[in-house]
DNA sequence: TAGTATTCGTACTGAGTGGTACGGTTGTCA
DNA sequence: TGACAACCGTACCACTCAGTACGAATACTA
């Protein structure tokens, strides 16, 4: 939500503009994509109503993005990586096993749940080069942090987990059973205490089924 | 895949339908609209492609169906009343329940990973009002039967589930993990016999949780 | 058999959109 | 300071598609 409202940082200007300015207007670019994308739904969104947001000019989506799905495309690259980054940060506190996978399972719902995600989603659903995109940007980079943290806690003895990649999957289907998909057709996200309070059953019914 | 090559089974024809002839044909043009949206996308599906297919008039589409998402809607009560006959059908066998409920899983993700059914989410994530259909005529039609079966055990002391939509929502993530999701981002689904193994240690584990 | 209801096939309209073109404007750089 | 690069704003084109219209064809019905 927190991006709706944002405005250009550099106010819209005709002219060269001044260095290093540029990588602030893609960036404000691609907020006013997302946030079109988010208001709109990926069928309502057109290449005017997103330069019209960003104050800037058809012509330079183009020169920028190639078009309309090189602009998509780049939204959900730029927050794949951030989310990725939440990621890595929130397995690599290094405290209380338990409580850094409660911790990485809120954030997971909480990202899968938030309005951008859902919006990149359903985007792709409807674009198969946007999809793999998607998948390779986001999950399949994501999980193999997931599985070296669980393969460490294996090899610790903390938890059974022969096969990570088994493990990270049935962590994953433990905590989100089937409210993102729920989400994606429409139904409201889980407030934050029925998230934090579903990672944290779900975390003990993994450890449950992998004790050593 | 089986509907795809489906042709209407009375040939269409100019003029007065002969009786009884109406039913057999709003069905090919279901048929016919599904397998588009299974070969196109909801992107490339319309109006005219669909009355191409089932050699129908457009005129009568709208006729019938009011439009383009009164068909699609129509579409999804269709299969949605398949499904839920066919779970019904899984849980009333009668017969061991692991068995039951491995039978149950078979069938669910067999389903969400269909042609048809990741073509019909796909659309519905485009439309609010197709995702309602699809949820009401769907999931929460079949989450009951599902809940009622599991209550049935609880009271046969055969598991422990106080809670019957909170058992079948663990039942469910269990099971369908992160597949669906993956499936509805263009990821091949798994094979029968993924799909068999997968819900058979997803009941055991389910089992596991739920001892009495 | 005459009349009517239903459908096909084709053509048409109107709106919306992706993408392109171009003149005008404003910084940057030599 | 003058040439140039990057960009805005607007207009424009080509295209697609939902929805409508209408005559022709065919089968029920009286």
């Amino acid at each position: 939500m927190k991006i709706v409202e944002v405005v250009p940082v550099t106010g819209s200007r005709r002219g060269r503009p001044r260095a290093g300015e540029r990588e602030q207007r893609v960036d404000a670019v691609l907020d006013a994509a997302l946030a079109e994308l988010v208001a709109q739904g990926v069928d309502g969104i057109t290449m005017t109503g997103i330069a019209r947001r960003a104050r800037a000019s058809k012509e330079t989506l183009y020169a920028w993005f190639g078009g309309r799905e090189g602009l998509i495309g780049a939204v959900i690259e730029r927050n794949a990586d951030r989310s990725a980054t939440a990621v890595a940060d929130a397995l690599e506190g290094g405290g209380d096993h338990r409580a850094t996978l409660v911790g990485y399972g809120t954030g997971l719902l909480t990202l899968l749940t938030s309005d951008e995600s859902v919006a990149l989603n359903r985007a792709a659903m409807t674009d198969p080069s946007l999809a793999e995109r998607l998948l390779a940007s986001g999950r399949h980079r994501i999980g193999p942090l997931v599985e070296r943290y669980l393969s460490s806690l294996h090899d610790a003895g903390t938890i059974n987990a022969p096969r990570p990649d088994e493990s990270f999957a049935l962590l994953y289907g433990l905590v989100v059973q089937d409210v993102q998909i729920r989400v994606l057709l429409g139904e409201r996200p889980p407030s934050a205490v029925a998230i934090r309070s579903r990672a944290g059953d779900a975390v003990d019914r993994f450890l449950d089924l992998t004790v050593p």
